[in-house]
DNA sequence: AGTGAGCTTACGGGAAACCGTAAAAAACAC
DNA sequence: GTGTTTTTTACGGTTTCCCGTAAGCTCACT
């Protein structure tokens, strides 16, 4: 899949150099702008009355108000109602907003196709987030993860670092079982291990051991 | 295999804490100790005459001169004399020694099983090397994986780091062909690939992905 | 052009990891 | 004690990975 028409939502028209840059480089067609919330819904509004959608939506979290009659306070409004409007409508937020519970929020209750934060890094970032969304899968980054250590949305016991550290350390995993045993650990089952690293790996978004070790350095328990 | 009969040789009568310490955490048999290099190819020979041969040699590299008839210089010595009276023997290094030529000779030329920097946290690496050897691994430890990276034994291409890093993202190798020819990559062909990735573990004595990733972490070329 | 060396790729068999299901065991409540 | 829930383990099918072999391609040199 490849995006055909973008609209980015952005209320700083002279920001955002990360976010052109990015979309140039990939080649993707000049994105529309909406420099209003109201304006960014009734442009999706439209294309999708002209039988034109927008496929994915770049926007930005706050506003400054305008003092004119808003009907949408801030952009979680903006995508609610363009989600209602549009269910296949992909939406990329890209603020600068870095608290824990208001991007968890973002992901879990507006279910939002990625979250990117402006910061160092970020051109790097939307690029992967492009990628991602573009193959219909949500993009969990680096500020998703680094909140979910944050959060403790998963807390590493002695257990889970033991088997990590073996991974890491080449064993693989059939072998694990038995060293367990030659150290007492309990429980030392292979379906065990596999659940239990499923279970870390589930709740970070990761899909291979070699994430889960490369995150694990990156927090440093490894 | 376990290891029933234990020669340990080092001049410092009052050192080697970590390794008696490892050892009594094994509840591996209380070792014989040497004071010099021609007392330990004694014992190893009079241990071999009477049938009840060591199975292992913990040795320093350097011993004190004593001004003695000295048939034998140094533990290169010993070890060369001991491999030959008894090739089965296993032989770990424990030493200060941080050479690079100098280790990599010692696996290279005397086939030693295991190297171990006395430093901090050798005892933690002791029982890693321990447990290798026992599984009639050859062990390569922290000090040969960091020489290598000195070495440039094997210098990380844009190539290998892009295939590394796709890798620590989560994506599976066989979809990596797929994402290099979208970025206009090449090669490209997942044979390629798996044996570029085998070249890089190869030289690194690394069997297991995970074990590459959590390395380039620790380097910090990811 | 022809040929050989080195790099790249395709293919296929076997090992390991992945994943869902269900049985066995342990922990707990009553 | 029995019954229930939770944890642990075993098993089987599918996918992915691993690894050796061989075929294809490129480039340089004659």
């Amino acid at each position: 899949m490849k995006f055909e028409k973008i609209l980015v939502a952005e209320d700083q028209e002279m920001a955002n150099i990360s976010l052109r840059r990015t979309l140039e480089e990939y080649q993707l067609p000049a994105p529309h702008y909406a420099y209003y919330c109201e304006h960014a819904l009734t442009a999706l509004k439209i294309a999708l009355k002209d039988e034109q959608p927008f496929d994915l939506l770049v926007t930005d979290l706050y506003f400054q108000e305008d003092g004119s009659g808003k009907q949408l306070p801030d952009a979680k409004a903006l995508i609610k109602a363009a989600k209602a409007l549009q269910p296949d409508l992909k939406v990329l937020v890209f603020s600068g907003e870095g608290k824990a519970a208001i991007i968890r929020s973002l992901y879990d209750d507006y279910h939002i196709d990625g979250f990117v934060r402006k910061a160092r890094g970020d051109a790097q970032e939307l690029k992967s987030a492009l990628e991602c969304i573009a193959k219909n899968q949500r993009y969990y980054g680096r500020e998703f993860r680094s909140l979910a250590a944050q959060e403790n949305q998963h807390t590493f016991t002695d257990y889970d670092r033991t088997i990590i550290r073996l991974l890491a350390e080449g064993h693989p995993q059939k072998d694990i079982p038995a060293w367990l045993e030659d150290h007492q650990i309990q429980p030392s089952g292979l379906s065990t291990i596999e659940k239990r690293l499923n279970l870390i790996k589930g709740a970070m978004h990761f899909t291979k051991n070699e994430q889960l070790i490369a995150f694990c350095k990156d927090i440093g328990i490894l």
